[in-house]
RNA sequence: GGUCCGGUAGCUCAGUUGGAUAGAGCAUCAGCCUUCUAAGCUGAGGGUCAUUGGUUCGAAUCCAAUCCGGAUCACCA
């Protein structure tokens, strides 16, 4: 139990027995930490009950303050200000704490138990290739995974590739007409980049196209209709759906060269994948799941053959699943999808990591779900976060302003690379050191960059913000832990000492103030990351290693450790700043972003 | 127009189930390296928590209305 659900477990039977007349609710104690300007670590607020006990702050206070010291082994002393009881811990928990845990390096972590989930994140289309956008979906379903694993879940992780589809015949075609037969090889691209190059050109012709069609007096609507191209895209879209050999030789191709661009990106970004699906291997059950709904008579069918559901009654409107043509389209291959997870996994929970911008294509797709009566629906959860803009507005790929994927981490890269070199840094690595040091700082400061805002709210990328390296940064916290490395190392102690080393540990002088703060923070630690677990928020741990890292940083500017007051000091220091190079890994690692012993 | 999300310092963001004088980082200014890594530390300035009303001992937090911004309401994915 952490020590603030302590304070109030104390705080409660200490009432019920004061005054055992007045039934007082759990829900009303409210324990804080103390203000910095307050003495005392932990607080309890007496406001609630001056009208259930009828007595004033001061009293109630006292009463309560006396009856902790009596009756309870952790608390020091107390001090009342103005209807807050403020609570001083005992130097002796602290120490014990300290001893308790300075060898843990999986401090916070949860027993494990058999609730499964899935976490899908990435989810590409094979026409074009990673770009800033899906870093922030990357990083947080990663993230998120490794998070609720550490909270005991049995995790799965989940890519869910949308390889099929009209967006994949549109590079397809381009291809046929404009590429002379060119692969990654003989173009000398990456295989996603190739691909989506001609993504593009599709959709530069079909603009071309529709203007033309409009010149000579067409509507807009007639002309997106009729622009041939795009009719050659949907009719390689049935083809395909048929089965015609020719056109899956020349997707299969092409989708193998944009994975192994994709793998390679992935591989570069430290991300790795339980389980891919591909929706040319689900959307086959989805047609099915639709069928079996039609014969349910839980959708219908219009007279033009196309297939919807009715979702007035819950406030939505009437939703196509299948085309009168009898193609799928995107929320069928889902339906499919979300059943195949279930049926592979028994998932208690299916967490989708997807933009907000398809909050209500979640929504629906888990109504139907619930509609068809498949057992899966009550496990979808909707990760939903919000999108990533530029200072200028949104990123446009039609307007060029898409930052790419690959780019981003070889531009962190160089960045970190040139600002260590700046910084006069280098000495004493090996080229190789170096190279491995410039990744680690200059991918940490991405992940950390992307992963500190709460995934709900859309976030601002700032270019020139991004390249910061100071303050609320990845670089930040690794400088704070390659500190405590160097201390370390100074000392001959290992990162994880064994338990013996400071067994015979006894406390003779007081915790100083800097002291405390740093245990307070440590202690939080479990508390936190089931914080960060229950509401899918990596943020909350990005803001607690930062404050973890200041704190240390702050205490470092005040205390020495290795010329210690005594050799009593010392040790207490040593467990400390050892136990907070084992939080900051291990919370740093649970985003993906390593922690270097030099830089 | 319907639905959903958001609005906190010049900028980017924290702010637990309502609790003490609303906090960080960046930027600006002033200090600190003969002492464990200055990618650091200390301090200063900077706020109508969008607005108005309500609930209460107490509201950035809860409720209502209004204003502003965004997303979505496709036989695109």
């Amino acid at each position: 139990m952490t020590l603030a659900a302590q304070v109030k477990h104390a705080a409660y039977d200490a009432l019920r027995h004061l005054y055992p007349d007045t039934p007082i609710d759990m829900n009303t104690i409210t324990v804080n930490q103390t203000k910095p300007e307050f003495t005392g670590d932990y607080t309890i607020v007496l406001f609630p009950f001056l009208k259930l006990l009828r007595q004033k702050p001061d009293a109630i206070g006292k009463q309560l303050g006396d009856h902790l010291l009596e009756n309870t082994s952790i608390f020091a002393s107390y001090d009342i200000v103005a209807g807050f009881l403020n609570l001083t811990i005992k130097d002796s928990y602290w120490v014990s704490f300290l001893l308790g845990h300075h060898t843990r390096t999986d401090f916070g972590q949860q027993m494990k138990t058999d609730h499964r989930v899935m976490v899908e994140y990435s989810s590409p289309n094979t026409n074009k290739p990673l770009h800033f956008g899906h870093m922030r979906n990357i990083f947080l379903g990663a993230a998120m995974a490794e998070i609720l694993r550490a909270d005991g879940k049995q995790v799965i992780k989940a890519n869910l590739i949308n390889d099929r589809g009209i967006h994949i015949c549109k590079s397809m075609i381009a291809w046929q007409h404009y590429a002379n037969g060119a692969t990654p090889e003989s173009a000398g691209i990456k295989g996603d980049h190739l691909v989506g190059d001609y993504y593009v050109k599709f959709n530069d012709i079909y603009k071309e196209q529709v203007a033309a069609l409009i010149a000579q007096g067409k509507d807009e609507k007639t002309a997106e209709k009729e622009a041939p191209i795009m009719a050659e895209a949907q009719d390689m879209l049935r083809k395909w759906e048929a089965g015609d050999k020719a056109v899956r030789d020349l997707w299969e191709t092409m989708n193998n060269w944009v994975y192994r661009g994709f793998d390679e990106s992935y591989k570069k970004m430290g991300i790795t994948f339980d389980k891919v699906y591909h929706e040319s291997e689900t959307y086959l059950l989805g047609k099915k799941i639709v069928e079996d709904g039609l014969a349910k008579g839980v959708l219908f069918r219009k007279e033009d053959g196309s297939v919807w559901v009715d979702l007035k009654a819950d406030g939505l409107d009437e939703k196509l699943l299948l085309r009168g043509d009898g193609t799928s389209v995107y929320i069928t291959q889902d339906l499919g999808t979300a059943k195949l997870k279930y049926d592979d996994y028994k998932l208690d929970r299916s967490i989708y990591v997807i933009a907000d911008e398809q909050n209500y294509h979640l929504q629906v797709l888990k109504l139907i779900m619930k509609k068809l009566g498949e057992p899966c629906a009550d496990g979808i959860y909707h990760l939903s976060y919000g999108m990533v803009e530029l200072p200028t507005g949104r990123m446009k790929s039609r307007e060029g302003t898409v930052v790419d994927a690959d780019d981003m981490v070889s531009e962190m890269v160089r960045l970190a690379q040139e600002q260590t070199e700046a910084a006069g840094k280098t000495e004493g690595f090996s080229g190789d050191e170096l190279a491995k040091l410039y990744e680690t700082i200059g991918l940490g400061a991405l992940k950390f960059y992307l992963l500190r805002v709460d995934p709900r709210k859309k976030m601002v990328f700032d270019p020139k913000e991004s390249i910061d390296l100071h303050g609320f940064t990845a670089t930040f916290i690794q400088y704070a832990h390659a500190r405590i490395c160097s201390i370390l190392r100074r000392e001959q102690l290992p990162l994880v000492p064994d338990a013996t080393r400071f067994q015979s540990f006894k406390q003779a002088e007081p915790i100083s103030i800097n002291e405390k703060e740093m245990l307070v923070q440590l202690e939080q630690y479990p508390a936190i990351l089931a914080d960060a677990a229950a509401e899918y928020n990596p943020a909350s741990l990005c803001n607690y290693a930062f404050k973890l890292a200041q704190t240390f940083n702050t205490f470092y500017d005040v205390h020495s450790i290795s010329k210690a007051e005594s050799e009593e000091k010392k040790d207490l220091r040593l467990m400390m700043i050892i136990m907070t190079a084992s939080i900051l890994r291990h919370s740093m690692g649970l985003l993906g972003i390593r922690m270097p012993e030099k830089m």
